[in-house]
RNA sequence: GGGCCUGUAGUCUAGCCUGGAUAGGACAGAGGCCUCCGGAGCCUCUGACCUGGGUUCGAAUCCCAGCAGGCCCGCCA
């Protein structure tokens, strides 16, 4: 268990809880919890066993202490109603940085596990550019399939394309009817800019005029009878703008494995497929059919799921369970990342999944909208905040940081950090909250370059490698040394660093290792403000470099799994 | 009207799943720290669990009822 000292010791402590437990006679375990730092690594609480054994908690804590302690602890310690598990710090230094030193660049990383996930996340409509609300898919997909990867699953990211439906069609029909004369010139010369224009023109001549509604709705059924000429023409306008949101993405860092285009799902009839087999439960009505979802905890217009139009075409849930029916074959856990807006609409589809006799679901994880303060987003209503532009002033700002205080620069390096340090505290500042809470984009916020923020956990990492390139080689030193308070609270969180991602990946939670990331770079700052390294004794200088060089790989480790660049200066 | 989600200092946020020691951090505010490895940093002070019940030895955490905000209840995606 080389991978994580953290779990190492907490089972030795859990088997010194067995043995309490048999001593005392109780036969309900009480949990090991960490404990308070400066009171031990972990902790029990005795007051479980207190009614059964009908003695003070305080009384039986002081009995529980008695019980020898094993290496890496030196005792155990009884304080009011608990037992503490006090680390003897040499031996604790030893343990963490043998953990560090044999795992080396990779330490964080867990042993692979079996499950293949696949995880869709971003699947944003090629219909213009991407904006900060929809942003929070991508940023937050992408670090949770690099925080799974070091937790030890294997990912496979997938972008859903969907260039199918009245929307898509729409876009196609402006492009084709309109010139660049009708819609005007373009925010960004990018193909999601130039396409935009011709979509919002048509949309505003489609609400106006019914003779263009007509034109639209043939189109589409020409399309959903797998016109394959023009499904292509289609999606070649789609992919234009996929193209354009694509180039956006990776600039802040996230790619894909694959991408699904929806319109294969009718070319290949498996969209047919799911109609037919959904027909025979279904009920028509004025031409449409519809599924009764009642049994499934939904009630009133909820409950009612219409998957065919009365023109005879598909809907986009139809199609999504097309989509996840060969998305199953290829995984055994999927994992969507959906904006909340799509509650409903999920429980339909895996409603109707089961009335399929399909056993099989993905999991979902639902985030909340980014609004602004003056309402909610919207691009109809010029209410909207553009990724690019966002990137832009980001790194703007950044670089206005870097001349400020890096005069010894490059223009050029100068240039490159802006852009690491800018885009990462974007990121960064999207990432680190819950996805379920809903955020209010504010610039400043968007735009903080301190306190708990990427250019925060990036200084911290950046000073460590500092430290490392003025002292040469790494010899080897005796962590026996490290046992200042400082050092000690520093390797306990590299020793939790394994866990801490684990736990994200499990639970699916990765504005935990944002939040990990920051405390840890404020303890590594505590470090640095009391133990001087360089002028240390040799000794202890070379322990104390040992500490530092596995604090960067912990801090690189967790901005990577954030999406995140450690640049060595800054 | 119904369903789901969210309510933690002036502001933002962690902790809630799995109940346990003085509720952690950031911003803003006040005051301090570079003859010493990088001041995007560090230290000190001020300040918070929406309300009311319940369960429990113990509740920010679990349950119930309110209140406030968000999302949804399209033959759109």
């Amino acid at each position: 268990m080389a991978h994580d000292p953290w779990l190492e010791i907490r089972e030795r402590a859990d088997a010194v809880r067995r043995e309490i437990e048999t001593r005392l006679g109780v036969a309900t375990p009480a949990p090991i919890v960490d404990a308070p730092e400066d009171k031990g690594a972990f902790a029990l609480a005795a007051f479980g066993y207190a009614k059964a054994l009908r003695r003070s908690p305080a009384d039986i804590a002081k009995e529980a202490a008695t019980v020898p302690a094993p290496a890496p602890f030196l005792a155990l310690r009884a304080d009011g109603g608990y037992v503490n598990f006090v680390l003897d710090p040499a031996a604790f230094a030893a343990r963490v940085l043998a953990s560090t030193q044999e795992m080396g660049e990779s330490y964080g990383q867990s042993p692979v596990r079996p499950e293949r996930v696949l995880l869709e996340h971003t699947s944003a409509n090629p219909t213009g550019p991407l904006h900060v609300g929809r942003a929070r898919n991508p940023i937050y997909g992408d670090a949770l399939a690099r925080t799974m990867r070091l937790a030890g699953y294997r990912v496979t990211t997938e972008y859903l394309v969907n260039d199918v439906g009245k929307q898509m069609v729409l876009q196609y029909w402006g492009t084709k009817r309109l010139t660049s004369q009708d819609v005007g010139p373009a925010e960004r010369e990018k193909d999601d800019y130039r396409t935009v224009k011709f979509y919002q023109r048509a949309t505003a001549l489609m609400e106006g005029d019914p003779k263009v509604n007509g034109e639209v709705m043939a189109l589409i059924q020409r399309f959903e009878r797998g016109d394959a000429a023009l499904t292509r023409e289609v999606r070649e306008v789609s992919e234009g703008v996929l193209r354009g949101i694509l180039e956006t993405l990776a600039r802040i860092g996230v790619s894909y494995d694959s991408f699904f285009w929806e319109s294969d799902l009718i070319l290949d009839g498996s969209v047919r497929r799911v109609i037919d087999r959904l027909g025979g439960m279904s009920q028509e009505e004025d031409g449409a059919r519809f599924l009764d979802l009642s049994e499934f905890g939904l009630e009133g217009d909820a409950a009612k799921y219409v998957f065919v139009t009365k023109l005879g075409t598909s809907l986009y849930t139809t199609r999504d369970i097309a989509y996840h029916l060969k998305k199953m074959e290829r995984c055994d856990v999927g994992i969507n990342v959906l904006g909340e807006d799509q509650k409903l609409t999920f429980s339909r589809l895996k409603a109707a999944l089961r009335l399929m006799g399909v056993p099989w679901a993905p999991e979902t994880i639902f985030y909340a909208f980014v609004g602004l303060p003056e309402g909610r987003l919207s691009t109809r209503k010029g209410r909207v905040v553009y990724l690019d532009d966002l990137l832009d002033e980001a790194v703007d700002r950044a670089y206005e940081e870097v001349r400020k205080r890096r005069e010894d620069l490059s223009e050029e390096r100068m240039r490159e950090i802006a852009e690491l340090v800018g885009v990462s505290a974007v990121r960064y500042n999207i990432a680190r909250v819950q996805a379920e809470k809903r955020i209010l984009f504010r610039w400043e916020e968007a735009l903080s370059f301190e306190g708990s923020s990427a250019p925060f956990i990036q200084y911290s990492h950046a000073r460590a490698c500092g430290i490392l390139e003025k002292a040469g080689a790494l010899r080897k030193g005796n962590p026996a040394l490290l046992v200042a308070l400082a050092e000690q609270r520093l390797l306990r969180w590299i020793a939790r660093f394994p866990s801490a991602v684990r736990e994200a990946a499990e639970t699916r939670r990765v504005h935990a290792i944002a939040t990990f990331a920051a405390d840890f770079a404020g303890v590594f700052n505590e470090f640095y403000r009391d133990c001087p390294v360089l002028t240390a004794e040799p000794e202890l200088r070379e322990a104390r470099l040992a500490l530092v060089d596995a604090a960067r790989i912990v801090l690189q480790n967790a901005l990577s799994s954030l999406g995140l660049k450690a640049p060595k200066e800054m």
